[in-house]
DNA sequence: AATGTACTTTACCATTTGGTTAACTAGCTA
DNA sequence: TAGCTAGTTAACCAAATGGTAAAGTACATT
């Protein structure tokens, strides 16, 4: 329903398949032609296509071309923003003490 | 298609929406009521509702009950899976040196 | 008992997503 | 030119997603 995501959407949206996941993880080594990393997977080409075409809309890799091949490889800029994201609340999983029981106690007293 | 996403992508999925960001960033600071994670937002409290399922499948969040009011808090163990899983492409945004020309011209070399 | 507050559940809808097969394009090779 | 290799595009489908309005639930207040 919303026309244009914002970037970072656009990125966790591209993590949130586990398939895509593991092309990034092979492109990490290196780039790669697109038959080459379809091979660990049992989906068809168009499928493979249209992955490749998610990370490529969300930033996470970048096309090249070289007769027949149309190489991938990995643009991590993206994966950095995230990085940066969650830093916000690297302190919350440090922490993880329990604010709930407290807060329950608050809103009771309070009535409403 | 798949039965039961792994929870890296149900994490993923989960952060891949503005709106339960906008909550995450609110639960940071401490729990809160569903009345009040909604006030910035302009959807019915059904939508909100959804959200709060989708980040406690996830489980980015826990739920309390306290009379009428059901709180959230934030559980921040698997934003840190995410900061770990992130820790492996660290190098490639800090290289990022193009790879791409190089195997352009090896597999140009090699020839299919 | 009746009303109000704070939600959740149900039923519905349009759009997006992840897959398919079939057809097409681009470039090399024989 | 014909055929192979590498990949994309088109058309389709089922399921998931994000929203709605309306009805239901749980507890507190009057």
């Amino acid at each position: 329903m919303q026309s244009e995501p914002d970037s970072l959407s656009l990125t966790f949206a591209a993590l949130a398949d586990p398939t895509r996941r593991a092309m990034l993880a092979r492109l990490a080594q290196g780039p790669s032609t697109v038959k080459e990393l379809a091979k660990p997977f049992k989906i068809s080409m168009p499928a493979i296509s249209k992955h490749l075409k998610v990370l490529e809309h969300a930033g996470l890799i970048q096309r090249g071309r070289e007769a027949q091949w149309r190489p991938a490889q990995l643009q991590a800029a993206p994966l950095k923003d995230v990085a940066q994201w969650l830093e916000r609340y690297r302190k919350n999983w440090e922490e993880s003490f329990d604010r709930l029981e407290e807060y329950l106690h608050k809103i009771q007293k309070e009535k409403g």
